[in-house]
DNA sequence: AAGAATTTTGACCAGTTGGAAAAATGTTAG
DNA sequence: CTAACATTTTTCCAACTGGTCAAAATTCTT
């Protein structure tokens, strides 16, 4: 038998080897180096810019590399193939988008737990718009990369968070209603904000645009949610 | 001076000549024979198809031609760029889209009004899911291809429509708040249901999200733009 | 300081992409 | 029926795409 060559490329990558039968065993894993960590982070965030523009397809790895300001070999070096750059963007993601509605206490009243929850949304919109459009992104292209993750990981998630919901409904502590639709208006309402952002500043127009209309957006939906919009007070 | 050479396909395309300056007297311009209309309405459908699921960078004149059941350049031929596809196709949408909220009427009272909106639009986000993808796409992407349209038509319908609510309001007739938050709801809450259609399947499962999904979604959000989540009854 | 390992580069490749040109075929008004 | 026009097909191309590879340059370890 040959010797085994082991180019550290494919050391590093553990995800590599989509199809061949693994020439590496699993124990050579080395750490990776300081270099690597770097540069992999450099390209994650460039890969975040243009997917979350573009889309899977719409982003080419020139592009990627060209914003992490590295040659497409030297990129590639790191990520074999763009889907893994992609793959590593979206579970990652996944797992802090979801953190605020982990958050969300059943020991807590539904009203703090409901408009901490719409905050922390709309906080996300706006510090990570790109994270969310990248999510978007994925979500109307059918999310074909990411369908197991959905259908098991949300999907459990939603379901106890649903549960929740439900037991402050029984306590009359929430208007009785469909829990899971409540749920995705508030995903809707607030990523609102990030997925079409352009939409939103051109309708505001340049006066009420500005930073402010994140506020401004919290304030509403606090109220929607609250109370709907029926007046409560009648106008003298 | 040379006889002017008129190829056909020229007079075709209205918004050809994107640069030069235009040798076809705008009179030339013939009506659509009856090929043209035809070939043109299975060419828009099926890079409504493509465009939707992929945008305007991962679409593919290909793909489009291959779904369309003709070849590349024959649909080059009644589309001489892959931009003149999109742009028709948003440019129709956009009047489309607008429709339900041109219709929410000064005149009548507000809920009612706000109530026939909301399925309306909902009605469109089940009935015509791919024009809603094709405009998220778009807006995702910051909207290069339409700026104009949405810093013009929108905003002024917008803004229109936002003095409606405003006046509603100072009639007491609904409670005070931020029209165009409120509008901005609207559009995320229904058209949720369009664009990230994969996830709601997902997360309500293969139980609930069948046909019916639509029918519970515009009862809870009747419910949330009319009531908010406040209970109203106390349980017994 | 030297050898080993890691990182970067440059040249390259096969497949895809948007699109052009011209020849071949259809359609239709007179 | 036929000339003029409309449509379709065939062939082609240059630029771009994801990705490979060996060699060169750099960094790390001892």
């Amino acid at each position: 038998m040959p010797p085994i060559k082991v180019k550290n490329a494919e050391t590093v990558l553990v995800t590599k080897r989509p199809d061949k039968t693994a020439t590496v065993p699993a124990t050579k894993v080395r750490p990776l180096t300081r270099i690597q960590r770097e540069k992999q982070d450099i390209i994650l965030e460039a890969a975040l810019e243009v997917f979350s523009l573009h889309g899977f397809r719409g982003a080419t790895i020139d592009q990627i590399a060209d914003v992490a300001g590295m040659s497409k070999p030297n990129l590639l070096y790191y990520f074999p193939r763009k889907e893994e750059i992609h793959r590593r963007l979206i579970s990652e993601l996944l797992v802090t988008w979801l953190e605020p509605l982990r958050e969300m206490d059943a020991d807590g009243d539904p009203f703090p737990e409901i408009r901490s929850y719409i905050r922390r949304k709309l906080e996300m919109a706006r510090d990570f718009p790109r994270e969310s459009r990248l999510f978007a992104n994925e979500m109307l292209q059918g999310a074909p990369r990411i369908s197991e993750m959905i259908e098991v990981d949300l999907k459990n998630l939603v379901d106890e968070k649903a549960k929740v919901l439900l037991g402050w409904m029984d306590e009359g502590k929430l208007a009785r209603t469909d829990p899971y639709h409540l749920i995705f208006s508030i995903w809707a309402t607030t990523q609102h904000y990030a997925d079409f952002d352009v939409q939103v500043r051109a309708v505001l127009g340049p006066g009420r645009g500005g930073e402010g209309r994140f506020e401004d957006a919290a304030r509403y939906l606090e109220q929607l949610f609250l109370h709907g919009l029926t007046p409560r007070k009648v106008a003298v």
